[in-house]
RNA sequence: GGUGGGGUUCCCGAGUGGCCAAAGGGAACAGACUGUAAAUCUGUCGGCGUCAGCCUUCGGAGGUUCAAAUCCUCCCCCCACCA
């Protein structure tokens, strides 16, 4: 099979292995033959920031303008007030109003930001807050409530988990949510032409909502369309680091931690993860995977889904700036032969803290730098040989900083772990 | 509104007056082995500490007691069934 521009972007899905669920296949197929075509995906705006478990979404949705057709990306300005109980084992609490309409705001940012990024185009991004907040409550009974019959709905995983589990319910909001949901879809279909909406695994009870409401009120065929849940081959969930989500905004997750974040990937992962993160193409990936199991350990795939993903999110500039960072850090080189202001470069995004005249003791330093989380804990690391000073292991639980400690009379390096590092400054 | 069952340290969950900073599991962190991998083994896993000990915690507020996560009172929240 080839891949190119004109290939139906539905195979190439599948190939990625990005299919789980879809309503109508041999429909589906045909309605992305051509180009043009309309879809959608919604992101509820629950954090100030996407992360990489909105990535699959994001992605397949540039794929679609890559592939000339006309993707809308949603904003759950509406939906992220009422609380999506798909995947989730417990209510949630409300947020406000202002706090969701501003992390949609920086999320419409984000988005516009990657789109250009990766594709040269300005996305379509609507926010679902603007049709919905118009409909009174009558509307939304009679209109639209009325094409659902409760049965169906109880029916539904989201549902069903939260009912037949003991000690949980569902609150007459979060139930309703598929409704909300499902009248997006029929407005975008109404509007815009829409009739393909994606989303995560766990949307597919929220989507065919959708498609139900659109065949019963407009006689209309729109398709459903699910990625698999994203798991690693150790059976973590995926997206999640020591540290937390990783987040898209530098601000939030360092493009040095986000670019850690993907050259950590296992070996039984890595070329999966090719797939589905980056476009790379089938030729390609394909030579990256012999490459892959000819040497192993010289984790070439890993690193090249890490330049992919991070050039991708934050851009040439930034991964330039991180593989200087890595190199500095996990390279050969002994620390204290680089030249401090390299150093100091490399260690940009690292915790860093300036002491003036007293410096306090090692295991104060560590957690004031936030590498340890109490001076206890921090001089159990030290007995178990985890903390190193500028590259050098630390004995002494009660170590006190002085003159000699720092390179260059002005920088020492600690770092706990492999892979934690913190700077401390002089002056 | 009524009846019954619950709310324990990051999560699950044991604990029904002192032996409880609280079993066990998971997650997490660290060490060893490696390839910044996986698996495995080991250690740590409330805070402070001159390592003796001190302080804070078991939904919230009071109370009983020499002593409470455990007993009593009131309140809040969750679940089930009934209305």
């Amino acid at each position: 099979m080839h891949r190119s521009g004109t290939v139906n972007i539905f195979d190439e899905l599948t190939w990625r292995g990005l299919v789980h669920q879809i309503s109508d296949p041999d429909g589906l197929r045909t309605y992305l033959k051509a180009p043009g075509q309309t879809m959608y995906c919604g992101f509820d705006p629950t954090a100030e920031s996407l992360h990489i478990g909105n990535l699959v979404p994001l992605l397949s949705l540039v794929r679609m303008l890559r592939a000339g057709h006309k993707p809308i990306f949603l904003m759950g300005g509406a939906t992220g007030l009422i609380g999506d109980p798909s995947g989730k084992d417990k209510e949630r609490e409300l947020s406000n109003l202002d706090a969701v309409q501003g992390r949609a705001a920086n999320i419409k940012a984000q988005i516009e930001a990657f789109v250009e990024r990766n594709t040269g185009q300005k996305p379509c991004v609507v926010n679902n807050y603007d049709w919905v907040k118009e409909m009174s409550a009558i509307e939304l009974l009679r209109d639209v409530g009325k094409y659902f019959t409760v049965n169906w709905m109880l029916g539904k995983e989201s549902v069903r988990g939260r009912i037949e589990r003991d000690e949980v319910g569902i609150s007459y909001t979060e139930f309703s949510y598929m409704i909300l949901q499902g009248y997006d879809f029929y407005h975008l279909y109404k509007e815009m032409g829409c009739r393909l909406q994606i989303g995560g695994g766990d949307q597919w009870g929220n989507i065919t909502a959708g498609c139900e409401l659109i065949r019963k009120k407009a006689a209309g065929e729109a398709y459903a369309l699910t990625f698999p849940l994203i798991t690693t081959a150790s059976g973590k969930k995926f997206g999640k680091s020591e540290k937390g989500a990783i987040f898209m905004s530098a601000a939030m997750t360092s493009p040095y931690a986000f670019y850690q974040f993907w050259i950590n990937t296992e070996d039984a992962d890595v070329i999966r993860f090719l797939k589905y993160y980056t476009f790379l193409d089938e030729e390609r990936i394909n030579e990256i995977a012999a490459e892959h199991e000819a040497a192993p350990h010289l984790r070439g795939a890993q690193k090249i889904l890490a330049a992919e993903t991070t050039i991708m999110v934050h851009g040439e500039d930034e991964l330039n700036k991180v593989l200087a960072a890595t190199d500095a850090l996990f390279g050969k080189g002994d620390l204290k032969s680089i030249d401090p202001a390299t150093l100091a470069a490399a260690l940009e995004s690292a915790p860093s803290k300036s002491y003036t005249g007293e410096l306090p003791d090692l295991p104060q330093v560590l957690v004031d730098l936030g590498l340890c989380p109490s001076k206890g804990q921090a001089r159990k690391d030290i007995q178990a040989g985890a903390i190193s000073l500028n590259g050098d292991k630390v004995a002494d639980t009660a170590h006190m900083l002085a003159g000699p400690d720092f390179l260059g009379g002005a920088l020492a390096v600690l770092r706990k772990g492999k892979k934690n590092y913190g700077l401390v400054r002089l002056g």
